[in-house]
DNA sequence: ATGACCGTCTCAGACGGA
């Protein structure tokens, strides 16, 4: 199984760079964020040409999720949104079954400030997020909740720690929130197969920051113990950050057996 | 440097992103 999570940050913009990606990789699951696509302009019909069927939760301007995996597997119970989620609406959420496996694609609130109600949303949004886990889980199954999860878990995943202090993404509260998702029991599938590498999975359009290095990894792809014992592979896709209009995010490629 | 980049919606500039 080969699936991957990427936050592509305009879908109708990055179209191309996601056909490419599909046609070099053949995933059998894309989970995408940002997709910003009106429910009436999801590009159905340019996915199924290149061989693949999409759960979308389209919300317009903003935000945006889906789960595309090959034809031949298919996406099946679909469910748009997170029940508890602070913001209804705001297609931040979706999932989706595809063989034997449960599929979650989110867009985790970024939090703007801390000690704003855009932080306050953002914890509350973990907290119905490891509810819903806790569900999933109990239902059983291999499960994974891929996607841009806005927190880097650890220093380490931090090109420059002391320059997030006042910021979002690295409190303590939004990673003990993180954790209080995995605790449901799920593991971070980079950290598994990586414990000690730097891993960036974004890095800021302004100031050069891609070329300096400056990166930050809060795109996420948590699995169950099942899968986690399986895994072979997972590699960071960094070349998709160059070239013809990158998102500022690139693909988290997971493989297991 | 008080910003710098990118995408969206609406039409030059705001808003969101992290």
């Amino acid at each position: 199984m080969r699936l991957v999570t990427w936050n592509v940050n305009s879908l109708r913009v990055r179209l191309p760079r996601v056909l490419e990606f599909l046609a070099e990789h053949r995933p059998d699951v894309l989970c995408l964020q940002e997709t910003k696509t009106d429910p009436t302009a999801f590009p159905h019909a340019e996915l199924a040409q290149a061989g693949y069927v999409a759960a979308d939760h389209s919300g317009g301007r903003w935000a945006g999720v889906a789960v595309l995996a090959k034809e031949e597997l298919g996406v099946a119970d679909v469910s748009s949104g997170l029940p508890g989620e602070a913001v209804q609406d705001e297609a931040r959420w979706v999932e989706a079954t595809v063989g034997d496996l449960r599929v979650v694609s989110t867009y985790v609130p970024n939090g703007r400030e801390l000690a704003s109600v855009w932080y306050a949303q953002k914890l509350d949004f973990f907290a119905a997020m490891a509810l819903r886990v806790r569900r999933l889980r109990t239902a059983g199954g291999p499960l994974v909740v891929a996607g841009d999860m806005n927190v880097a878990p650890a220093d380490i995943d931090v090109y420059d720690p002391a320059a997030f202090v006042t910021s979002t993404h690295t409190s303590e509260p939004e990673r003990t929130a993180l954790l209080a998702v995995q605790a449901e029991g799920l593991v971070d599938a980079y950290r598994q197969l990586h414990p000690d590498d730097v891993g960036y999975t974004w890095w800021d359009y302004r100031q050069g920051h891609f070329h300096r290095g400056f990166g930050l990894r809060i795109d996420l792809t948590l699995v169950s113990p099942e899968i986690a014992e399986r895994l072979t592979r997972v590699g960071i896709e960094r070349d998709y950050r160059k070239g013809s209009r990158p998102s500022d995010h690139v693909p988290l490629v997971a493989e297991w057996t």
